[in-house]
DNA sequence: TATTGTTATACTCTATAACTATA
DNA sequence: TATAGTTATAGAGTATAACAATA
């Protein structure tokens, strides 16, 4: 139980912590309706996708722009992916490349004014698909599954 | 506020409901950081991935195992992709096609004695994956989480 | 006609690694 | 040497739609 967790798994991990498992499978399956619903939604009514979504809501948070290396650590992605979606968002006018003085490897990206109109049309319905599909959790329900995937939050990246 | 939910989201919703789309966020990371855990465990320790690893989990719950259909719907995947990865697990020997009596489309897919040898071992590491990202979380707080996500889960489907 | 399952296709996202240009 | 970003590649997962066989 306490240092070598892997050792023995076969005598005991099966039935020890059925609830462990429980709550994530409830986790996974909890995430994984709502982000099909937010997918589908941005599909049809934007023809945009969730990673593309995602990059640009991160640049509507830091209006100054966001460097490719920050972007992919905040999307949890690696470099090429950010590359390819930042791409798409230029060619259609949403983002742009900045070139950053200090250092002329980088550059920073940022919503262009048409960028951020159309993150904040696509917000608003964003913002209440969530809403809907919390909707039946009162004030209180809410700030404690909040608090406690926090807890979880905490454990998994210990350095956040 | 009542009927016309998207009308005048322009007006109010960025400012009104903070908190579901806070806990939207932390949801998703919590989620996405451990399920990163899990395929990563998976693909290095058994070569294999997540869908293949969630399809032989719903056969080791059905002995008698499971119609294509109904494997498309736990999984929530089109049926194409169940197609897909039923066809290599067969190739592998993990899984078999068993023809059904009464309707000569359909057949249950079930674990062979391979898969549910294969699927053992791996359920066992799993479990240690799961159980050690909810390893702060004490039994309290464990069974909060369950029930309140459980009210988010009963709102996202009416039927379930 | 409707349903079960397959096939074919195309698209998105992803990681990896080799590459360039600067630092 | 190390870092920022790109390119090229390959693979997995997905949805869609057309299809065959059976109900």
């Amino acid at each position: 139980m306490s240092d070598t967790p892997l050792l023995d798994l076969e005598a005991r991990l099966h039935s020890e912590h059925p609830e462990a498992l429980r709550l994530w499978l409830r986790l996974l399956t909890c995430t994984q309706l709502i982000e099909k619903r937010i997918r589908s939604g941005l599909r049809e009514r934007f023809g945009t996708t969730l990673p593309r979504f995602d990059l640009m809501a991160q640049l509507e948070r830091h209006p100054e722009g966001l460097k490719m290396k920050e972007l992919s650590a905040r999307l949890m992605v690696t470099g090429g992916n950010v590359t390819g979606i930042t791409d798409q968002l230029v060619a259609e006018g949403l983002v742009e490349r900045v070139e950053v003085e200090e250092d002329r490897r980088a550059f920073r990206v940022r919503l262009t004014p048409a960028g951020h109109a159309a993150f904040a049309e696509m917000a608003q319905h964003h913002e209440a698909w969530i809403v809907n599909a919390f909707g039946h959790l009162n004030e209180r329900d809410t700030a404690q599954l909040y608090r406690l995937l926090g807890k979880v939050k905490a454990h998994l990246r210990p350095i956040p």
